[in-house]
DNA sequence: CTGAAAGCGCTTACAG
DNA sequence: CTGAAAGCGCTTACAG
């Protein structure tokens, strides 16, 4: 790798110019330039980033912290956040925590020492007091789905809008005993379906049935489940609403087992849609979330947070997205 | 942020020992070491790892670059990859080509700036002149999944034996007119699954029937297009061999809809497996390829490469894994 | 319009 | 056992 000292060297002028040349930061000699593009395309030199990185103080680097993205729609997130970054020439560092407090604590622990511009993440919900201190520290932080503090940044989807409109769907379309699968009701994302659930089933003046399941292990495995314990506690069950479309998998499968003819005896909804809905056998009517624009808006917002923390405190922003009700064969 | 300077002030002593006692990188005093860990403590200093990566020429970042993580396998191996280098204390850099050349091109190009001490890639194929360029730069490079490249270290599945030892378990099930979708032939990775099933009809006579997608758009599709060509190439077809768990996904959905019955009248399995074959509502037969240990396997030889880098030129390595069959109710 | 110098925060020979 | 100095490859005031 030549660097700016060869260049120089080749174009007969200072390091100095040479940096002013390539980054356009001041005026240079036409004549100059030229010599200098030249030597530049003759060693094929390339500025060298961790120097810049070093001297500028921002290496363009963010990180994205998510539990997983085999299978979820952190996937679809985290490719809209990798692609906006490009846009704005950031590169996208990766993190997958497996929903362990332990391993996300390490990654951040690592991650402020000042490698990363800025972080995006959707948390475990477990190092809160972490993250508030890197935000206090300089590196602006944004939570992606998952919002756990309002005093960090967030994007997220409607998900007390999610539940609320999915039953009132569901009661015109003639159901009147539906169970819910739902996460940890401590904690807030989980809750916001809860409450939009449970409110539209008071306006109907309907009962509640309702499956939690304390950690996030594996979605499919939960729907399997929730679906057995939701038709234990009410066997006249005639929908279920899952929190995601492998939730949902898990769901059909079970209720495959049983023998449960759906969408006929009993219908079927995930409240967080992302493509997989219409790939499968029976196809799933779901809530479907804009991952990938929402990936992109938390990028936007995250990157010029970064590009404005000299200038300005940015103020915090929360960024709610709607999902749209997509009819498959599951309702 | 505080600095080197900043803990060696309040310990009273050079930064030269600040750095020696935190890298025990030669013998400091007991005493001068405990005010030392005294000092960063009470300042929470952390090393910043830019500067380190400076000076050390190694910023113990890699990059993976692939065409897309939403429900592919590539997700596993991203996942897998990053498990084993945070392991081994590197960061893992994540792009997304979207299978497009133009890219993969830039970002290869920004990467090769010095930024990380390595890539892995399952590449589109066409920029392998760049990648040996970097390579030879003294990037270390590891191909995952695909290779087009026989000087570039690469971590793949036995696609030949996938597709062989599908036939011969397809033919015991009783399956006579056997059709494969397949990727463009002109390309290794595709070739090898299309020589496997080639070499195990022609052993029992039977007729070739094969239909090829050029461009790697969406596997579902791929696989409900390309279901509805065989079917017309040979109606008597009693079995679909797709290269992907989505691509059977798309050969499920099309056979539903032609009410042809799965597995009696016609059998399917994917060349690909991975965890989606058993969440279905009709599970689906596969060749498991295991991508985790995959992208394990090669973030740990890249890391060995690079931290090599220095004394030996490594060998090159090619390294192959073998795939299980894991039978299940399409077939 | 361009050069010489300082410095970003580290590590590592070189002395002693 | 520890300090002083050089240097990784850049950028950016400061002169002229």
């Amino acid at each position: 790798m030549s660097t700016l000292r060869d260049v120089a060297r080749l174009a007969h002028v200072d390091i100095s110019t040479v940096s002013r040349a390539l980054n356009n930061t001041s005026y240079v000699h036409p004549d100059t330039k030229a010599r200098i593009y030249e030597a530049v395309k003759q060693l094929s030199y390339q500025p060298n980033l961790i120097a810049q990185g070093l001297r500028q103080g921002r290496l363009h680097l963010i990180a994205v912290i998510v539990p997983n993205i085999h299978m979820t729609i952190f996937a679809e997130i985290a490719q809209g956040i990798e692609k906006q970054a490009r846009l704005m020439d950031y590169e996208t560092l990766f993190c997958d925590t497996e929903d362990n407090p332990a391993i996300e604590k390490e990654s951040l622990e690592r991650l402020r020492s000042g490698l990363v511009d800025g972080i995006i993440i959707a948390a475990t919900g477990y190092n809160t007091r972490l993250l508030l201190d890197i935000q206090a520290s300089g590196i602006p932080i944004i939570q992606v789905v998952r919002n756990f503090e309002k005093s960090l940044n967030s994007v997220i989807a409607d998900y007390f809008s999610c539940a609320y409109d999915s039953i009132k769907y569901l009661y015109k379309k003639g159901c009147r005993h539906m169970g819910l699968i739902v996460g940890d009701l401590e904690i807030e994302p989980f809750q916001q379906r809860y409450r939009g659930y449970h409110k539209a089933l008071k306006e109907y003046k309907l009962s509640v049935n309702v499956t939690e399941h304390k950690k996030n292990s594996n979605a499919f495995e939960e729907g399997y489940i929730g679906t057995n314990t939701l038709l234990e506690q009410d066997p006249k069950l005639d929908a279920i609403i899952a929190e995601v479309d492998t939730e949902g998998m898990g769901v059909i499968r079970a209720l495959k087992e049983r023998k449960l003819a759906f969408p006929e005896q009993i219908k079927v909804i995930s409240l967080t849609g992302y493509s997989i809905g219409n790939m499968l056998e029976t196809s799933l009517t779901s809530m479907e979330m804009p991952g990938d624009e929402m990936g992109k808006s938390a990028a936007r917002i995250l990157i010029e947070n970064v590009e404005e923390k000299d200038n300005k405190k940015a103020h915090i922003q929360h960024i709610v997205f709607n999902s749209t009700l997509v009819e498959r064969e599951t309702t």
